[in-house]
DNA sequence: TTGCTCCTCACGTCACGTGAGGTGGC
DNA sequence: TTGCTCCTCACGTCACGTGAGGTGGC
């Protein structure tokens, strides 16, 4: 008397697609390699039939597959599985999980980093003449803007910024900064340093900068892990553009300007590229930010809600 | 008078490998598809020179690969590029991640969901004789743990849990639960609902659930996301071994109970289902959960103590 | 002569998707 | 006859990794 409902009705492959949501050619694909075929085949046109009990079935393939196990695993699980050997295979997925997540937070921050400076980079570029994309005068331009586009020197201020401080660079006699980045580049990956983070020039004091623009005493990457933090505060700002190494005539521009204005400025110099070789292929192009406290400064800074306002190079 | 340090030196393929932590396969691999050549072949043998410079370069698509751009844009890029395109595809990768990092919070949740639920299941199996690993007594067993394992009837405190439930089901005439349950697969795509959680049977009440135990008249998924949740308080517990629709003797079992001490129950019945088809291939060994609200009970509860030792199903 | 590096070319991976070319039922 | 579904088989995808088989310099 036992009546079987289940097995009362076949579906085609087209409608057991659409009843499971799973496509045609990955019905046939499971077929092919012997992972899961149609309760039923037609001798003669070898259509398939697939039974109302099989959306089950399917069902556990999906499932798993949607965790990433291998369609092997998953053949081999068919066979013969345990709640305790699913429960160590779930365990190591969601370790395997953890693992994808740190990778995609990293390439986040790594994305963030790059956006902010270019974004910024743009706007130096443009003048800040645009807002939001609003092209504004300069007397229109927020406080703590760049004005009159990246010819300008000028005192800014600035918020906290994370930085990770490479090791002290060596030069020889001939050597550009190339020798040393090329020699700390073979060492970074021992020394677990990203060199997908923007990276840029680091002098001791102004001093250093200005006898020795084209050999930075450290390089340093934007990398919000840092614990290497640029405070915030008031900071002379000047721009150039160039290949590394390559400073111009910036800190002679910055060093008028500090004389002029009557300025003090103390600790060390940054320097960081707006536009690097991820942005443009002409290396004259590359666009660089200079940057150094100062101590003493008359004028007013800007207030807290221009802060928010611009980013924070 | 202009020397060119950076051209002097040039490295075989394996030391341009080391140097920049790429490895040779790869390098042959770009060289292959026109991404990235040594800038010198030596016309004899055939063999790849690469130049100090070309770090940078190689630098430029390691940068950008590791975003997951494809390597045919990165080829494009190469040819022409400018800052504001490079911020266009930033802020197109950046929306890319958020929609991983959404699918890969999903997974983790299903993850964890399905790991408690056979974890408990486990521990039922053993008669909770086993907790964190060690073999105890009924006597050492924390308060509010199944004592005697799955066949046991018992009253025990249970945490809030999440869920979503299904629309209602409907059934003719021969119909077991499967009709309803493929009408609603069918469906779950439009209503967006995940079939990946794990699935029970909710009854609206202990009579229900006593005269058609085999006809849930919903169907809800163990979805942290559900708005519906089973409040915190005292539950009758009991459980069953079988396939889907197969309460066997559990609903006479749990009213014998409910008879012999004198109990109240009230609201709805939950059956959730520890193994299933992705923990067990065969259906007899399916294990279910029976759960309904105490409303009047004379035992003492489980201490709050208790209640953060054991999961809370 | 041995060991090392370099080369090319072909094939494998993983989970399918996409035709091409042809059949069968209404 | 037309349109629809079904079939098989082969090839493409994506970014490499892995041999096989052979060369060149110390």
């Amino acid at each position: 008397m036992k009546d079987k409902p289940m097995n009362k009705e076949l579906y085609t492959i087209k409608e057991f697609a659409d009843l499971t949501g799973v496509e045609v050619s990955k019905l046939r694909f499971y077929d092919k390699i012997g992972l899961f075929s149609p309760s039923i085949r037609n001798p003669e046109n070898n259509y398939r039939y697939y039974s109302p009990t099989q959306v089950m079935t399917l069902n556990f393939i999906t499932v798993l597959s949607d965790l990433n196990l291998p369609l092997k695993t998953i053949a081999g699980l068919r066979e013969e599985r345990s709640p305790v050997e699913i429960l160590k295979l779930l365990a190591k997925q969601e370790k395997q999980l953890s693992i994808e997540m740190l990778a995609l937070q990293k390439r986040h921050a790594i994305i963030s980093a790059r956006r902010e400076l270019i974004n910024y980079g743009v706007t130096v570029a443009n003048g800040f003449k645009t807002v939001r994309g609003k092209r504004v005068s300069d007397e229109d331009a927020p406080e703590n803007a760049v004005k009159g586009g990246e010819d300008t020197i000028s005192v800014l201020q600035r918020e906290d910024k994370e930085y990770i401080l490479w090791p002290r660079n060596e030069y020889s006699e001939n050597d550009t900064f190339l020798q040393p980045l090329l020699s700390f580049v073979n060492r970074a990956k021992d020394i677990n340093i990203d060199l997908d983070f923007p990276v840029g020039g680091y002098w001791g004091s102004m001093e250093n900068f200005m006898s020795e623009p084209s050999r930075p005493e450290h390089f340093f990457s934007i990398d919000p892990h840092g614990t290497n933090v640029r405070k915030e505060g008031n900071y002379l700002i000047g721009f150039t553009r160039g290949y590394y190494g390559q400073m111009g005539d910036l800190p002679e521009r910055m060093s008028a300007y500090v004389k002029e204005k009557d300025l003090t400025v103390s600790g060390p110099v940054w320097v960081m590229y707006m536009f690097d070789e991820i942005c443009t292929k002409k290396p004259e192009q590359f666009l660089a930010q200079a940057c150094v406290a100062v101590s003493k400064f008359k004028r007013s800074a800007g207030t807290a809600s221009d802060k928010k306002r611009l980013s924070h190079y």
